[in-house]
DNA sequence: TATTGTTATACTCTATAACTATA
DNA sequence: TATAGTTATAGAGTATAACAATA
């Protein structure tokens, strides 16, 4: 039997999920991204952060000082999303607003000295919440999941950035 | 080089997304749900339904009449929430509440004869978006990512339901 | 006493439109 | 004229509390 019809016939009556519903690609990515939401913002509740914060200035950290906008670009959220996003790390002094060099309109975002501090904690909590999160496959699939959906998320991220 | 990297080279400058964000799973399941979704939405436009609408459709076509509980319960929807979207697919004609045999508190949710009939459709279109969505993948990955997020849900799925 | 469906309510997330100061 | 940030506002989506009917 294959581990997949094993796990599936463990479940208690009534509990079962009907296969073409486990069959849909939408099912799948929803479900794992709800569960492991919910993980991560256990795992992140020290420092009272979302997984989206954590994405977020770890964006700033790689990129350096950018426009808000810049910043809600890659990250898909929206410029009028990203002022309450931004408030909000602000408040908590993880981040910072400053004029920047070439554009008066624009703010340049930059990591406090607080949110430098926090922030590889933060990514160390986060990467064992996404461990246990993954700890029920297989090491092999670990490494595959990881590597398709990289692949999948990139080749559609390229298709559109071609199209403007 | 790794396809991998063949793509990331071909973005444009500055937009690139950086490593350390595209190694997060939350980042890939979300950016990927997401995309799908915009996909599914286009693709169930001509009936009106979102990817979760036909989730639940499918649902109970699979199970039978169940009351709008355990069909929420299955399909993480709040048990208010399912009051709203039962009303909607039954203004839509594709479902009805009937009394429920045995439970005069609870209702049986039924397809009607015009959800008997555009479901079929609307899992053709629903299935040929995923497709789309998918498309960029080699076919071996496409199999194997089904693969594992099968195991990865039904894993926590059983985990959560040996709780109880 | 607990549970099903329902309503009313609130809260989050997100998006639209309009404003200001710049470019 | 177009754009960055902001505000106010409105719309989804979802959750909490309370109620009637029933178990």
């Amino acid at each position: 039997m294959t581990p997949l019809a094993k796990m599936k016939r463990a479940l208690p009556e009534g509990q079962d999920i009907p296969e073409p519903i486990l069959n849909r690609m939408g099912f799948l990515l929803n479900r794992a991204a709800y569960k492991l939401r919910e993980t991560m913002e256990r795992a992140l509740a020290p420092h009272g952060l979302t997984g989206k914060d954590l994405g977020i200035l770890l964006f700033i950290r790689e990129k350096g000082a950018l426009p808000q906008q810049e910043i809600g670009k890659c990250m898909h959220v929206d410029r009028t999303t990203m002022v309450d996003i931004i408030d909000d790390l602000e408040k908590r002094g993880l981040v910072e607003r400053k004029s920047h060099p070439t554009d008066r309109r624009a703010h340049a975002i930059y990591l406090t000295a607080r949110g430098k501090e926090i922030l590889p904690q933060a990514l160390h909590l986060g990467k064992a919440a996404e461990r246990k999160f993954l700890s029920l496959l297989p090491a092999r699939d670990r490494k595959e999941i990881f590597r398709i959906l990289k692949h999948l998320v990139l080749s559609h991220h390229l298709h559109e950035a071609n199209k403007e």
